[in-house]
RNA sequence: GGGUCGGUAGCUCAACGGUAGAGCAGUGGCCUUUUAAGCCAUUGGUUCAGGGUUCGAAUCCCUGCCGGCCUACCA
């Protein structure tokens, strides 16, 4: 097939090769050629000061996002880490012969560019160029320059496109990347150790979830990939790192959804000689700092249009008198588990009857107490068989001393004060692991035994964190590459 | 796993039983400050896949694949 013909077909990515073997006969490899990037779009445009002539030159680069030729004048925007950046080009300042070549460049094409900055008519910062160099080739066209991507698969697969067409996006993962660094220096100077713990364990513990499972070649056995990170971190409590955290990934083998994905980033905190009380405090200084550092306010606007204040103080509640006040006229906890179930039905909330009463009532907890706790609100005072790795409280041996932080209507961050006597949580791990007695960490229970000073620890969803503070509509906004099924 | 909605040009979307279209992108022209630039011309389709109903299917039915939402599972 000749040239000429290809070109007919109208296929871009054949119409681009093309471009592309022509630039080689003339002896030009789009990808051997390098440029200098001395300024981000952002700085570039800092350096900007009025009048053009005092206005200095700048080297930016980036790809080419939007084109608009007008003959012998062209206006281009590049796009860089910090957004996009309008260039102009014309043909008595950069040349004839090389305003010809600029003319056959592409949209998603990477070029650098030097020159002074100007403002246009409608005071847009420009970069007036007077070299210019193609550092590398596209072959295959961008998404619509206007709407972006909108097909939410392609979102998630090629995310890449979804980062150039899609400004809010991209702003949304920086936000992402800069409220971890932002905990990371919270954390960091109050003196706490970030450590790193094994993802691949032979026994998952720290959680009650579904773990994936893995094989081991070396050592032949089966491992399972960790689904917190709690047990570790205590054993470093007790090694006497008093202040530690680890902030990384852990994997539930279980279901996908708006508020789930399979590997998803955790967050424990641990610091001895203080108690859950100390941790309300840490929280709350750590959202108030990354609003502060990353938002530059406390005042959050959901996807939905609802309003979440982060700022002063947060509400406390106990759960009991949130699933009494939720359930009504009766005294809840005096009811049979038959009339809970009853209770439940006219509620409109499904419950599995085989349910022990705890969790019936955890049940009504996270159908329509949970949902409506959009304002920050620590719930206090959970029932002792929700959290086995806590302390019991004094004067009630029926509760924990714990909270969970709920924001936005989701759990965001559980907080005990740790158990650290070995022979109740002993107890504790019997009583829950029932007839599979071979599943209890002893290990980890060796190492309590030896002593681990009285602490708070705290685990926070980082990625539900970020759907609130960027009023995501969905988890899989919050994160680059989303679990998908693989396509063949 | 169940329910439900969707998959049409590279992208954003029309057409909803009667010849598959538009805008952007692309290609060829015009245009030396544009802002979704504009103007003229023009290329581009196994309508997700496979069956079925029909004189005729993108459209109706069935199965499958992929995804969204809801739900289930879920410390």
């Amino acid at each position: 097939m000749s040239k000429q013909e290809k070109d007919s077909t109208g296929d871009i990515f054949k119409v681009r090769l093309n471009k592309l073997e022509a630039l080689r006969e003339a002896g030009i490899d789009p990808y051997r050629g390098n440029c200098e990037q001395l300024h981000s779009s952002s700085e570039a445009k800092s350096h900007y000061s009025e009048g053009e002539e005092n206005s200095p030159t700048v080297k930016v680069a980036g790809r080419i996002v939007v084109m608009r030729l007008m003959g012998k004048a062209a206006f281009v925007k590049i796009l860089d880490r910090d957004g996009r950046m309008q260039l102009y080009f014309k043909r008595d300042e950069v040349g004839e012969e090389e305003y010809k070549f600029f003319k056959k460049l592409d949209i998603g094409d990477f070029i650098g560019a030097e020159g002074q900055l100007f403002k246009t008519k409608t005071e847009e910062i420009t970069v007036r160029v007077k070299k210019f160099t193609l550092v590398s080739k596209s072959l295959r066209p961008l998404p619509e320059k206007f709407h972006g991507l909108k097909d939410s698969e392609q979102i998630y697969r090629q995310r890449y496109l979804d980062l150039i067409g899609n400004m809010d996006s991209r702003e949304r993962f920086i936000k992402r990347s800069k409220i971890i660094s932002s905990i990371r220096r919270f954390l960091d100077k109050q003196n706490f150790l970030e450590v790193e713990t094994p993802m691949l364990q032979a026994e998952a513990g720290g959680a009650a979830a579904r773990p994936f499972t893995t094989h081991f070649n070396a050592l032949d056995c089966d491992f399972y990939l960790r689904i917190a990170l709690e047990l570790h971190l205590k054993r470093l409590l007790v090694g006497g790192i008093d202040r530690v955290y680890e902030l990384g990934r852990i994997f539930r083998n279980e279901g996908l959804s708006r508020k789930h994905n399979p590997e998803f980033t955790m967050l424990e905190v641990y610091q001895a000689y203080t108690d859950y009380r100390g941790m309300m405090k840490l929280i709350r200084d750590m959202i108030q700092t990354i609003c502060d550092e990353v938002l530059g306010t406390t005042e959050i606007e959901r996807y939905d249009g609802e309003k979440i204040e982060l700022g002063g103080e947060w509400k406390e509640a106990k759960y009991k008198d949130l699933v009494i006040e939720a359930t009504g006229d009766v005294d809840w906890f005096a009811l049979s588990k038959e009339e809970k179930l009853k209770k439940c039905e006219e509620l409109k909330i499904e419950v599995n009857p085989a349910l022990e009463d705890f969790e019936i009532t955890s049940n009504v907890f996270e159908k329509i107490i949970e949902p409506g706790l959009i304002q920050p609100t620590f719930v206090t005072h959970l029932p002792k068989e929700l959290c086995p790795l806590a302390k019991i409280t004094e004067g009630d041996d029926s509760t924990i001393d714990v909270f969970e932080l709920c924001i936005n209507g989701q759990e965001i961050a559980p907080a005990y004060s740790e158990q650290n006597d070995p022979l109740v949580q002993r107890q504790m791990f019997e009583a829950q692991a029932g007839e599979e007695v071979q599943n209890i960490d002893n290990d980890f229970l060796l190492a309590l035994e030896h002593g681990m000073p009285p602490a708070g620890g705290m685990g926070v969803g980082i990625d539900r964190l970020v759907i609130l503070l960027t009023g995501a509509a969905s988890i899989r906004d919050t994160i680059l590459f989303p679990s998908l099924r693989p396509t063949t």
